[in-house]
DNA sequence: AATGAATGAGGGTTCATTCAT
DNA sequence: TATGAATGAACCCTCATTCAT
């Protein structure tokens, strides 16, 4: 059969991008079929293949797509001229909003890395380490300019962003807390641990 | 063929689980096949079968007994009778070596979940719950006999865990600090989140 | 690969058809592999499942499809107006030669319909009793209206139809008689059965 | 282990045939298994073998014990000096008692036989012919000495034993009908196609 | 005589992928 | 661009059978 009436190649393979992302995040890359994916959209597996030339090269076209948006969004946000600690609350709420809104991407940033195959893999752990040279840099600079008290810095990045992205896994948006309030908390933890005060940071 | 001379079921069980836990570690549940596993262990895949009925309880298995197997290591070891910061310093210091000595445990642990049929999934998470009350519980007595000055008892635990826990996943024998070196990292981390002080924590 | 030149759905399923009926009649249902089936008309195992959702409604198909062509070609041939020992002999007829052209459909549909799940099971259980029917009111007709003088329908039905369906499990075209004569025995058989004359059957 | 206390290898492969007689009747020779049969009767599936070399054996020996079982029951009841009429009444009431009682080991009789190996076959069927020759001898005796007027001989044996076999699957005992009056309705429908008079057969 | 652990083969079914249409 | 039919490999699991114990 031909394409379906107000279909265009570029819409399919976004639906085919969200489908998988949904389906990715829920059951994981290995546990989820061309097939299904398709039937998710309501076409055949076959369709996919116009798009996709592997189930691999979606895999990847979701993971680069995330780390690039995500390095883009920041590079959209960030102000150049702020100290650090102002620097980093606005790191922290940046990490957590942008997080929260897209927790399935996340989710299979962290859990499907092994399904990549090697070359993919490096390509998007080059990513990986470019955004978290992110808040290492802020640490390094508040560091330098005695705003900050920081036990070591490596540790403390990869500790901080361990427990902000954590959130993603148990936040619920009907939760106790709402998410401005989870925000503020988490803000002034990051702030103990480079040792700013919270009218300071 | 039948049994190997000197072969015993309880043996090949535990190879089955050893082999399988390193295999869901590395690959994924869903990207193991049994005949993966039988292979690393040097039998046939239907051998497996004569020690767990499914694949699934495998899996439930291996996650239930590393759940199991943490909390009862934890009640090993605590002392009862310690004041919060001296509890909460045992307490970060049992968490970073457990879960590095079972790093694959605690990777499965974490990846896998959503590959449980609902009611093993529920038998796991309650599991868990009983472990962040743990730490929860110490900070609530920190916070109540003032020896802490907490944030929020319930984020804060949830940030520490997901903090301590992330180490896991970027810890290198090879790296260039030593175990210690991190742990006492980590337990100054913790002793800022909650406001106490190193040489009081 | 993808479809062979010139092949479409409508073909391959029907030659999965006619390959499983041969080879469930030979061998039985349980004893027949979807491989068996596919190799005897040149597919994979695999490509069946693009006209039958799985093995069991394979051979729902065929019982169902051939319970309701049998009742479908009774009901072509019938003659409505005809009087109970016209109507008799038609019916020895028609059963006689269909169930011999499909002596494979038969067997299946005797020995198969405990390989049935319960739903489909019921299905052809109440095909059949329909089919029953036929006679059963043939020969309270003839009893009503005195043509016949009968011992008891429904026992006689019963008796009627094993009988005559048992000739499938030994004739031979090589035999002894050739068809018609096996056949106008069979009416003659009958005809006694119901106490009728055979001229005036 | 050992043997349990009590049990005894004729005990077990009494047992053994009990219960493959009963599985292989209800879902059919292929649909069952050794470990099917085992577990029926409390033991591991490998104890089977100790009684019997194969599963094939074990088919065999049900379906050859059946005929010779059958064959020598009738040899016990037959009057050789009876008149054909009630030689055949004598008969026809053995068959249907005999059939009843064994409706599980004539139903795998008649289903089962295409799962045996062609030399266990041929065995069946020469006990098969044997036993089809004892009304079949009646009917020519019958027909010798002008008792019978038979149509064909060979035709209503087996048009006969069809006739009375099928029974076995419609025969309920909770149904209209107690088995003497089936059993009664059966000799008369057989009088009448040996065009024999009830009083006189 | 029975168990329990194992084999090697094969079961039904699903899968990623291909390609004629 | 999409369908639908096909492949060939793989999957989980079960099987008949064997044999050390």
């Amino acid at each position: 059969m031909a394409r379906k009436v107000g279909s265009t190649g570029a819409e399919t393979a976004q639906r085919v991008r969200e489908a998988a992302l949904e389906l990715f995040a829920r059951s994981g890359y290995a546990a989820v079929s061309m097939r299904a994916i398709a039937a998710e959209i309501g076409v055949q597996a076959g369709a996919i293949y116009n798009h996709f030339p592997t189930k691999q090269d979606l895999l990847k076209e979701l993971l680069t797509g995330h780390m690039e948006t995500l390095i883009a969004a920041w590079r959209a946000v960030e102000q150049p001229d702020l100290k650090p600690p102002q620097a980093l609350e606005a790191f922290v709420r940046f990490h957590i909003r942008y997080h929260l809104d897209r927790s399935r991407e996340v989710f299979i940033s962290y859990m499907e890395l092994r399904n990549l195959e090697d070359e993919n893999f490096g390509q998007i752990e080059q990513l990986r380490r470019d955004y978290e040279r992110i808040p290492w840099t802020i640490l390094e600079n508040g560091s330098a300019d005695g705003s900050f008290d920081i036990i070591d810095p490596q540790v403390t990045t990869m500790a901080m962003i361990a427990m902000l992205t954590g959130m993603t896994t148990w936040y619920r948006d009907s939760g106790r807390l709402s998410l401005d309030e989870i925000e503020a908390i988490y803000i002034r933890l990051v702030a103990r641990m480079v040792r700013g005060r919270k009218r300071s940071l």
